[in-house]
DNA sequence: AACGCAATTGCAAATCATTTGCATTATAAA
DNA sequence: TTTATAATGCAAATGATTTGCAATTGCGTT
């Protein structure tokens, strides 16, 4: 049902709606500069291990969503011997890190994008899998217009479009 | 983790944003006027049984969204030989008839709401996992000008926002 | 009211994605 | 190096949901 299977993933860039295209990733100071997360785990005591520089490299390296048995699929490529078990282990770490992001897209499996980029909600195109990225400060407003007139905060939330590429434009 | 367990789930009524309050119910002619599912059951050939029945009339007289399990215990407390498989078979069938709704929110378990109103999105109190529903015109206004402008149709959408109840406001 | 038979059910076993126990291996501090 | 112990691989365990199958039941027909 729906996208499934080994379906090419894309991230085909980020959007932004009603005014700005992305620019300044979140914390970095300069453009294009990937946080150090080999430092950051050497710092808070978490060894780094093959098996977590490969997943890492993949993770950084690919601009898709990926689910854990696709990034055990590319890491085996590279090290035969790192288990689904160590894939999942370490999305659970990374994620905890702040390194990923995970998304609970429809199908079943969880997919993952690395972090640092700026906040932005999901595309997914139902027939190929693709998703695309986009951010739109207005509904970004809205959403909090209305929790705040419900009486919330929003702590998260999720925006997810499912759809089909437009015939005739 | 977050909302689980026994939770109670009321669903607290239809907010609309910007504008109007939520009113006349997609087909019904009447309002507060419950579609007949069993005719359109019989009208397809579909029969009807007293799991299908208890099942039924759980989903229709419930303001919350419970999931397979709730419905369960609650099915079971009228009739104690209504199996699990069934509850799943009835969701199934029902969500395929148009009947009910199926939500993936987060904590793992498909959570259901019958259909019939009018669309809506959801709020979920991450402390107590009570689900708000809402709705935008705007944000749905705005949803469509993103898809288009990605070249896109929607099909369907996803918008849940996990917020805390505000201390002060 | 009783038939007949396909639709439906309950139960147990099977899936699927993800997690976990445990003995073994390997990182990194001394 | 030596070592303490974090991390790994593998297999078994989970938890939600699905499915195979024999027994049951709804319901149009007699």
């Amino acid at each position: 049902m729906g996208f499934s299977g080994g379906t090419r993933v894309p991230r085909q860039g980020i959007f932004a709606t009603g005014c700005h295209l992305a620019h300044s990733p979140g914390m970095n100071q300069h453009a294009n500069h990937k946080p150090d997360y080999e430092r950051e785990m050497r710092r808070s005591g978490i060894r780094i291990t093959r098996p977590r520089k490969i997943i890492l490299q993949i993770l950084t390296e690919t601009d898709d969503h990926p689910d854990a048995m696709e990034i055990f699929q590319r890491a085996s490529a590279i090290d035969s011997s790192i288990s689904l078990s160590t894939v999942y282990r370490t999305m659970k770490l990374l994620e905890g890190m702040g390194a990923i992001h995970r998304h609970a897209f429809e199908g079943g499996r969880a997919r993952f994008e690395q972090a640092g980029g700026e906040h932005h909600d999901h595309l997914i195109d139902i027939d190929t899998g693709d998703v695309i990225e986009f951010h739109s400060r207005r509904i970004e407003a809205l959403q909090e217009e209305i929790a705040r007139s419900l009486g919330y905060d929003i702590v998260h939330h999720r925006l997810e479009l499912y759809g089909r590429k437009r015939k005739k434009g």
